[in-house]
DNA sequence: CTTTTAATTTAAGCTTACTTAAATTAAAAA
DNA sequence: TTTTTAATTTAAGTAAGCTTAAATTAAAAG
C-alpha cells in the first residue's frame, strides 16, 4: 500500500540517484530528517513491494515499478506547481511547499484534468521538466550554470534550483525569472561573486546564488 | 497536533450535531467506519486538545475551538469543490471525493488565494453554503424538499445533498442542476414517487431521490 | 422497580513509522 | 595487512490509530 511516507521515500531516492542510479541509505535519512534505522526499516518494506532493490549494506536502487512510481510523483508535484503559479497566482517561492502536500492527495484522474486545463505544459515554474502521462520527459534546452559564464556573455534563464524558499524569493526580487535575459558585467576572482545586469538594473550576486541558476547562452541581440 | 484523522473526526462531529448540538459516539463510529472503542480513544485526545467536550457515557459536544476548526474544514472542502467544478471542470459527482483528500493538504493561505480567485463564492456546486474567512455562513434561500411539493407547484433547485455519487450522477443526467427549474406533474401515493418536468422533459423519480433535492418554490413564470 | 438491551468503556494486542543505543560490516587510512 | 572510521543493521521501545472481546453503565421496556 502506498502511504504518504512511502511516497516521500521514493521521491527522495529518485531525486538523489547518482551516476550509477544508486543512493546511499545515509542520504535518504538526511533528506527526510530521520534516523538511519528508520530508513533500513522502510527499505525492507519497499523491497517487499518491489519498489526498490535492497541488499544489506549496499546502496539502494529503484526497480522498474519504483521508477514509474517516483516519476509519477514528480509529475504530480510539477503539475501542481504549474497550476498554483499560473492559475492561482501563488508566487514562485511558495509553490514548492504547497505542491509538496498536494502531491500526496490527488488522483491521477485529477492530475490529468489539471494538465489538460494547462494545455500540457512541458516545464514547471522553475524550468524543471514535467513528465508526460506516459512518464516520458520533454527535452531540455542546453544550459550552463550562471556561475560558469564569462564576462560580457549574455543569456536567458531556463531553470533555477528550487532548493530554498529564501533563494527563490531573493532572485525573484532582483528580476530573475524564467526567460529573463541577463548579462555578466564583472566577476570578482577572490570570492567568485558576480556583477550582473538583469533588465536595466545591476546586481551583485554570490557564487552560491549563481550556482543555482541555469542559463541558455545567447550570442546575438541586445539586453 | 492536527492530523488527517483528527480532522475527519471533527468534520463528522460537526456535520452530525443534533438539535442540542450533540452527537453520540455511536454515530461517529458508523460514519467513519471504525469501532466504538477507537472513537472513545480519540475523543479523549481531542478533549485534551480542547476541541471537544467529553464526559464518560455522555454525548459529545464541540468546544469553541472545535467549532472553529470544523467550520474551517467545511470551508476548505467547499472551496475546493467549487474550484474543481468551475475552474478545472470536474463533474458534479466527482468533486466531493477529490475535495475530501485535498482539504487535509492545503494551507489557509492557499485556500484564501483560491477563494479570492473564485471571487468569494457563497455556495458550492451542491448549493451548500461556504463559510467565509471569518467562518460566518452566508444566508441560504428558504427551500423545501422536492418530496414535499404538491402537484403543479413549480420551483428552482437551490441545493442537493451530496451523500452519494450515483445519486448526483443520476440527477445530473436527467437535467437537475443548481438553478434548474422544474414542475411537479403527478404524485403516486402508494410509493410517493413523482412525475416531474425538468426543462422540457418528463421523468419519474423515487421518493428517495426527491428527499435529497431542495427547491425554492416559485409562483410566477412559466417553465 | 427490576430486567433487558444498547451504548460505551476498558483491556489487551496489532501495525506503521519512528526513536536511541549497541552491534556489526564495509571502506578508508595507516 | 591491520586499524580506524563511517555507514548500516539489529534490538528494544514509543506514539498514533486502529482491532476484538469482555466489562460496565445508562436508557428503555416490562
Amino acid at each position: 500500500m502506498a502511504t504518504v511516507s512511502k511516497e516521500d521515500y521514493l521521491s527522495v531516492i529518485f531525486k538523489n540517484l547518482d551516476d550509477k542510479n544508486e543512493v546511499k541509505a545515509n542520504v535518504i535519512a538526511e533528506k527526510l530528517s530521520i534516523s538511519n534505522a528508520a530508513v533500513t526499516d522502510m527499505l525492507k518494506k519497499l523491497s517487499n513491494e518491489d519498489l526498490v532493490i535492497y541488499e544489506k549494506y549496499k546502496s539502494i536502487k529503484l526497480t522498474e515499478n519504483g521508477f514509474l512510481y517516483a516519476k509519477n510523483m514528480v509529475r504530480r508535484h510539477r503539475i501542481w506547481e504549474m497550476f498554483l503559479h499560473q492559475v492561482v497566482g501563488i508566487p514562485w517561492d511558495k509553490v514548492h511547499e504547497e505542491a509538496e502536500k498536494l502531491e500526496h492527495s490527488s488522483s491521477d484522474y485529477l492530475i490529468n484534468k489539471i494538465e489538460e486545463m494547462l494545455n500540457f505544459p512541458e516545464f514547471d515554474p522553475h524550468g524543471d521538466p514535467i513528465p508526460a502521462k506516459d512518464l516520458k520527459l520533454p527535452k531540455q534546452k542546453k544550459s550552463v550554470k550562471l556561475s560558469l559564464m564569462k564576462i560580457n556573455q549574455k543569456g536567458r534563464v531556463v531553470r533555477v534550483n528550487d532548493f530554498d524558499n529564501e533563494f527563490l524569493s531573493y532572485i525573484s526580487k532582483i528580476g530573475i525569472e524564467l526567460n529573463a535575459k541577463l548579462k555578466v558585467k564583472e566577476i570578482r576572482e577572490f570570492d567568485k561573486s558576480m556583477h550582473i545586469l538583469v533588465g536595466n538594473k545591476d546586481w551583485n550576486i554570490s557564487q552560491k546564488i549563481a550556482d543555482n541558476i541555469f542559463i541558455e547562452i545567447i550570442d546575438k541581440g541586445n539586453l
